[in-house]
DNA sequence: ACTTAAAAACAGAACGAGCGGTCTGTAAAG
DNA sequence: CTTTACAGACCGCTCGTTCTGTTTTTAAGT
């Protein structure tokens, strides 16, 4: 039931945006009762929130799948920056995120909702790609700084969708940028991946 | 009158975002009454329109500024980066931008009333970019390509403020950024710049 | 230069709709 | 018998929009 609430959410999020996105509209496309959302959810922002929980836990995305799977090796920088466009960030889960993620600035109460889970998400994102990756600058964490730069691209480029008339521009700037990362941030550096 | 309620507006969708922003706020905030807002925007899709495009001729941006002005050559690419950040970007009326671009992507009258202004503007920074800049990639554009990718990454950077606890790593993530882009982006290519 | 008609700019009340949140009621589970 | 899961009516409020006035500006005619 959860489950159902929150999946008819993140499509909401995705085709309505966060304004748009309200108590009624979940409810008809869940296709179940008011009292079933607010018992499990009593405020818009706890919704949201726990949206947000649902989307962060599978978005850690492709970094962190090879990190688990003990026979995978961490793949290639372009490849690695193409899976997280196409898969995690272009989709409506990735475009959901980035609704409450502009929703998170201006509302205080999903803000507290959602801050520490933030900030524990962006930690772990982090250290996930420095156990397989590293940066070629001179910050010992180059290679974190690097990761989080894409990510910030990637969500910028969510909105930028409207902004050209050609869709395959979009796809000459991931592949663009895949390719300017790959000359910065680098598989496996000294350490072991057995 | 038109400038003073436009001006209300941005500050309203800075702090409040898009959602929060209503009429009755602006109202409060610019201190016109109701039926001056509505005579000169008949919907609120049309105030958010008339502000994007007053945002959009103010953020032509230190591109344009250095292209315009006769004595100035072109800025150096870290420079550039660094003040389109803290100037344009992360400013009441960057921010404003980013609501209204997140606006776009699912309220079909918005986009439609900004659609051309929205590719003009797109066309014309791009173009700008060209005359002072080029690439080190292989494609002809490839320093309107950079630098599109730039402004994405700027954009999705706003919504990262709330990510991370020290705002410090905000600012590491530009210059980072601002030293990779040095490196496949630079000033005054085979043109002169008189 | 003065009058006057039309238009534009502003003021603010009023509206129906949809919102988030609450509350009472029912059914199943423990 | 208490607790949890769901159902759905209800409420006050705020939203965007519309409408009716009032003031100011504009422009034309003579």
């Amino acid at each position: 039931m959860k489950a159902k609430v929150i999946r008819a959410a993140i499509t909401c999020l995705d085709k309505l945006g966060y304004a748009e996105t309200s108590f009624a509209k979940i409810q008809a496309r869940a296709g179940v009762s008011r009292g079933a959302i607010t018992h499990h959810f009593p405020t818009k922002q706890a919704l949201v929130a726990a949206t947000a929980m649902e989307l962060l836990s599978n978005a850690l995305g492709p970094v962190e799948r090879r990190l688990g799977a003990p026979a995978g090796e961490p793949a290639p920088v372009h490849e690695l920056i193409m899976k997280a466009w196409g898969k995690v960030v272009n989709s409506p889960g990735g475009r959901a995120m980035v609704e409450i993620l502009v929703a998170c600035r201006t509302d205080p109460d999903l803000y507290d909702l959602l801050k520490d889970q933030l900030h524990d998400w962006d930690r772990q994102s982090r250290a996930a790609i420095a156990t397989s990756y590293a940066g070629t600058g001179p910050e010992p964490d180059d290679a974190e700084l690097l990761w989080s730069m894409t990510r910030n691209f990637l969500r910028g480029l969510v909105l930028h969708d409207k902004f050209v008339s050609d869709p395959e521009y979009i796809a000459r700037m991931v592949d663009r940028f895949a390719r300017m990362m790959e000359t910065q941030l680098i598989v496996a550096p000294d350490k072991e991946t057995t």
